[in-house]
RNA sequence: GUGCCUGUAGCUCAGCUGGAUAGAGCGUUUCCCUCCGAAGGAAAAGGUCGUUGGUUCAAUUCCAAUCAGGCACGCCA
């Protein structure tokens, strides 16, 4: 809707253009509503941020914008005030086609082309395959897949990725300990000096070992452990990821790939990722410096290993990928990995992972550059832990006694909708307060219910016009002549329904899904304001028996309105609820 | 010791590539249901945006120091 507005104001920019060394592009104008609405319904500032650049004084590239403004049809007036600002009025009739693009759209009201259906992999979760998925993943789950949705709303073609760490020691330590509840459950006895500190000794190994004598037998249980290792290590990987796959499932979050690490090396991506480091000389022996936090009376010590020189490539330190024994690292497996996802074409990837990781965003930035002779790019963000309280009272957790919260305690307790909400409501960088009571209460202390019945309020209002339908058919609104929409209540939700799409925009390109309930929850709070407007003043009621066109135009800005509230709860993957008693 | 993140109203948090008088909710105080859902709305009070410098027409936003809190740093995965 505003493309028009800010092409104008580019062309205006371009005037004052004296050489070709950049380009002046929409997506650089900042359109936005003024604190104070007298000022007028939009404004830029695109005049004082360009006089550097443009070698202009503010005030006369305000002008040339204001005269490209004025030649638009929707424009009512343009004002330039303060050092720059170029403060603009929409004719009514704007308002009309804001709306109808909205009920004609519906809710591609917000999407948008602009990355061309370039291909991105968003990976996420990728939980060791050792247990159930626990509340820490459950923000990883729901952030990874909202942004999937964001991305996928402004043009790319998402592939949402799940990396499964199926090899390494702590695979053959879920198998020993599948084992000796294997060996249990058979009727033998086990000492719980048997599970070692590495081990797993949470109920859902007994299940697993159940499923293993169903298929089994006893056949493992004089045998040598070379002999049951290999089957026991694939059939728990197995297990543990059915398990997984049901708990994302439970939160709504659905992948499109699983790449397995033991794939990976199978295919000998290692080595062929270090044959590509080896070319560029970015592979050396060496020692690595003492780290500065270890203290003197550690047991540190110096080893010779084979070294990525990740510093070349913005790290603090080199990284190893061989042990002293001869086998990779982790990190080893990681570049491949990531040179797989290079060769399967992704030139864009996004990373979600928690904050205790951050030590590893810059070397996983620095294998991409190097591997992609710096044509690929990958995007770490981190997010913060979450605290979960029970009214108010922290709850503690701790794997050795077994009171750690699992994903699916938490959708149990308040549902997939609330844990969802939760989830993404704050900035990826904040911690979150989860508390099991108040995500439930019907209050303003849980903002989704407050979305949530806006919408249930406005499928109210449609039932009582429709005599029990909570939808109306958008033709049936198109016709409706919207200018009679003229309270300020009215014109601000139109004015917050028309920055929707460049909300929807901003948040995808930021990687910021918080963005979206922020909006929403504005949106929410205009139309109660609105609808409480109708209470006291019955001329703003929405149904109004003696003018059917009143009514329509009333109607089509509430069904814009529910659109977008829609729309919005899909992004973030919640359900929209009809009604609320 | 180094790196990353946080510090905004009594509390929990927004504040979009620097923009005009810094915004919500909770809590406190006062109003608004014979009327489409009061699980709502209107209004008041509440702030030296951790501190100090710097960059410029303009800094909560950028830079540098500094204080406070969180996380991380070896051949773990």
């Amino acid at each position: 809707m505003l493309s028009a507005i800010r092409n104008q104001i580019a062309i205006a920019l371009r005037f004052f253009q004296q050489t070709d060394d950049y380009s002046i592009s929409c997506d650089d104008i900042c359109l936005d509503q003024p604190n104070d609405p007298s000022r007028g319904d939009l404004y830029t500032n695109a005049a004082m941020m360009f006089s550097k650049r443009l070698r202009g004084s503010p005030i006369k590239i305000a002008e040339k914008i204001k005269e490209h403004l004025c030649s638009l049809e929707v424009i009512e007036s343009v004002s330039i005030d303060g050092p720059g600002f170029v403060n603009f009025v929409l004719k009514n009739i704007f308002w009309n086609s804001v709306i109808n693009k909205i009920l004609i759209d519906g809710c591609d009201y917000s999407s948008c082309n602009c990355s061309n259906n370039e291909r991105i992999n968003v990976e996420f979760v990728s939980a060791n395959p050792t247990g159930p998925l626990h509340t820490g993943h459950a923000r990883n789950a729901v952030f990874g897949s909202v942004i999937s949705n964001l991305l996928e709303k402004i043009g790319y073609d998402v592939t949402r990725e799940f990396y499964i760490n199926d090899q390494g020691n702590q695979i053959k330590a879920l198998a020993r300990s599948l084992f000796l509840r294997y060996k249990e459950a058979l009727g033998g006895t086990i000492t719980a000096d048997q599970f070692t500190e590495d081990m797993y000794c949470g109920d859902y190994v007994k299940d697993t070992a159940k499923e293993l004598i169903d298929i089994y037998g006893d056949r493992f249980l004089n045998k040598s452990e070379d002999q049951w290792l290999p089957i026991l290590c694939k059939f728990s990987i197995d297990a543990m990821l059915r398990n997984i796959k049901l708990d994302l499932a439970s939160i709504g979050v659905v992948m499109d790939q699983y790449t397995s690490e033991a794939a990976i090396c199978k295919k000998h991506m290692v080595e062929e990722a270090l044959e590509k480091l080896k070319d560029n000389g970015d592979i050396y022996d060496g020692i690595l410096p003492r780290p500065k936090g270890i203290s003197e009376d550690d047991d540190w010590e110096e080893r010779p290993q084979t070294l990525f020189k990740s510093t070349k490539y913005g790290d603090d330190v080199d990284r190893a990928i061989r042990k002293s024994d001869g086998t990779w690292t982790y990190f080893a497996g990681d570049l491949a990995y990531h040179l797989d996802k290079i060769k399967r074409g992704y030139c864009k990837m996004v990373g979600v992972l928690g904050a205790d990781h951050n030590g590893y965003v810059k070397r996983l930035q620095a294998a991409v550059k190097a591997l992609s002779d710096d044509k690929a790019e990958i995007k770490i963000r981190l997010y913060q832990l979450v605290n979960f309280l029970e009214d108010g009272k922290p709850i503690k957790m701790s794997k050795r006694s077994g009171t750690f919260i699992t994903l699916k305690d938490v959708v149990n307790r308040v549902g997939k909708d609330v844990t969802r909400y939760m989830m993404i409501s704050r900035h990826h960088d904040v911690m979150i307060d989860f508390d099991f009571v108040k995500a439930v209460e019907c209050s303003m202390d849980n903002p989704l219910f407050y979305i949530q019945y806006a919408y249930a309020r406005i499928c109210s209002v449609f039932r009582n016009y429709t005599d029990g339908n909570t939808d109306i058919d958008s033709n049936l609104l198109i016709n409706a002549d919207k200018t009679s929409l003229k309270d300020e209540s009215e014109v601000g939700l139109m004015k917050a329904l028309l920055l929707w799409p460049e909300y929807v925009k901003g948040a995808a390109k930021a990687l910021e899904p918080h963005r979206i309930p922020t909006y929403l929850q504005n949106i929410a709070s205009l139309f109660h304001s609105l609808w409480n407007k109708g209470k006291t003043n019955t001329t703003l009621r929405f149904i109004d028996k003696t003018n059917e066109a009143e009514t329509k135009a009333r109607l089509s800005l509430l069904k814009a309105t529910k659109t977008v509230i829609e729309d919005g709860l899909n992004i973030m993957g919640i359900t929209p609820m009809v009604e609320m008693r």
